[in-house]
DNA sequence: GTGAAAGCGCTAACAG
DNA sequence: CTGTTAGCGCTTTCAC
């Protein structure tokens, strides 16, 4: 495959290559009638300026990476989906990398990506107690843009795109407790991460706010394993001291949940009302149709990657420290 | 910031580039203690090769695309998982594109990677009638390895991933006979794809065996508006001569066919019987549980990566006209 | 076993 | 406005 460079488009034009080169870059130092010669023989030919090479040159590409904890989660997808939507716009390639909510598979991306394939990155960390220095060594060893959506170090000074989870859990929350329940249950996640903990602490505060007892056994906390967490969540809903509702921090304990319900012959939302953090589409299709908090992952998606680009441009950007905070979108159905 | 490049390296070490380069490729004319220097300073240094650089020398990179309709679908997401499987073990670097169903954007995305940045993709194309010319084209100008999966050009010479697509059809209409089924309908994309036409032949083949005369209204062709789809799908299930199942070919035609038996207070499967393709992990909590023939996603995308690579990294010749066919998982649940 | 040297294709001073 | 030139950081002959 001999596809053509910029020499050859130089040699046949009679200009020299810095000519040409200014010309595919639009510069305002070269001739209309040059760059129109230039960009009708480099259509001809099909042309197209090697990334490598220029990249090289220019010490910086348009590739960006983002780097998260799962594709097979509609949140995730959804985000995905609005990075691209401007990523494509702005034309940039973007690589993906999946952390597997493994620390130790992110440090490895991390470690790889500082050999300087992309020029930012945008990351949704996984889950764990790991901490988050990596990101900070990363960060002042390449002194490369990054934008933290969602699951977010909260301790480090970095741009974020995130969700009101301490109000959005507190609401929902109320909601429970306004329809009738004495005795929730918030079920989490094992490992923590920034969102679980902020609605955690939003159903806490929410439920001392009416006047219930908090304690410890209001909490769940569940982990990766869901042959495990079935087990967990059938024998706490199934026992005497049962609780008379769910607050799912994430969709898969709520659709666990469903499961012990409908293995259990429980109704929902008699016998159990149940509210979940969610971005499933068939929420509404689910028997009953399940109460949601959804957040917005398209936008916080489509969020990150301006910010990103931002910085990526204007090297003057003082996005550091910018936290944008998109609002979670609650919808009560059956479940509850 | 600074990172340190192969000639400092070299220079740190009293040893020329060339040697250092090739202690890092493990090359074997270099002694084993050279090398042992060498990978030690780098790691402490924490090296790493600048990637365009060496793309650049070596005319070709670690870097593969991945080009598909969209990403907020659980099918696409579980490939697009299985590729990462494959891509992470080998240390290759994934570009993400999303056509949206467009061919225009197919053939955008398409134009931009002649540019040389990637060594091979991997592609499921979005539906329509404007043919797949340029993919053809796409491999005569640039002879990379491409691989299709699940919606693949098939009249087109290109290594595939693809599931029984017309036997697994045959087989849920069958089922669907079986169970009482006298007047089933087959609901489909407008816009033609592959899986879509082998599924329709599976559908109708399987008709026509159970001694029922297949007719063109047994058919209905649904676009991207999911507000007309229900209008239409309302309108035929709610009428005089409809039909007592249904066989959704793609998930989102099941999720509305529930919705309007939902809101017209049908009974599945009493009034309609319905089965779908679809990956949805859902499917047993939905109301009633959804008979499901689901793909084995993961799998396709691991087994297309597998082949990209095999092809780029020129291990098997042969892989050109291989066409790989997985088997489709049947489960049979409360909505027949 | 190691090194010198020639680029890969492109960009960006700097000249003219 | 256009051209000359010097690399970006790495790999790869080809000498030694």
């Amino acid at each position: 495959m001999k596809s053509i460079n910029m020499i050859e488009l130089a040699r046949e034009l009679g200009l020299s290559v810095s000519t040409v080169s200014k010309a595919l870059g639009d510069s305002h130092e070269i001739s209309a009638s040059t760059k129109k010669r230039v960009l009708e023989l480099a259509k001809k030919y099909n042309y197209k300026p090697n990334p490598f090479a220029s990249n090289l040159r220019k010490k910086k590409g348009k590739q960006i990476a983002v780097v998260i904890p799962e594709i097979v989660n509609n949140f995730f997808a959804l985000a995905v989906d609005g990075i691209e939507s401007v990523t494509r716009d702005k034309d940039y390639d973007t690589f993906i990398y999946l952390s597997h909510e493994s620390a130790e598979r992110e440090r490895t991306v991390l470690g790889h990506l500082e050999n300087g394939l992309i020029s930012g990155i945008i990351i949704s960390v996984c889950s764990g107690r790991e901490g988050y220095s990596h990101f900070q060594d990363f960060y002042e060893r390449t002194k490369l843009p990054l934008v933290f959506f969602d699951r977010v170090p909260d301790l480090l000074q970095f741009p974020k795109v995130i969700t009101d989870n301490y109000h959005s859990s507190y609401e929902g929350t109320i909601k429970l407790i306004k329809a009738g329940s004495k005795k929730p249950l918030f079920i989490t996640t094992a490992e923590p991460m920034f969102t679980s903990i902020e609605r955690r602490r939003g159903f806490q505060d929410a439920v001392e706010s009416q006047g219930i007892i908090f304690t410890d056994d209001m909490v769940l906390e569940c982990g990766d394993d869901m042959d495990i967490n079935y087990a967990i969540i059938k024998k706490i809903i199934g026992s005497k001291k049962a609780p008379d509702s769910v607050f799912a921090s994430i969709e898969k304990f709520a659709i666990t949940t469903y499961q012990v319900c409908k293995d259990l012959n429980l109704n929902i939302p008699k016998k159990l009302k149940v509210i979940s953090y969610s971005n499933l589409r068939t929420a509404t299709l689910l028997s009953p149709s399940l109460s949601t908090i959804s957040q917005p992952a398209f936008e916080m998606g489509r969020e990150a990657a301006q910010m990103l680009l931002k910085m990526i441009e204007k090297k003057s950007y003082a996005a550091a420290n910018d936290i944008i905070v998109l609002n979670n979108d609650m919808a009560i159905r059956d479940s509850i």
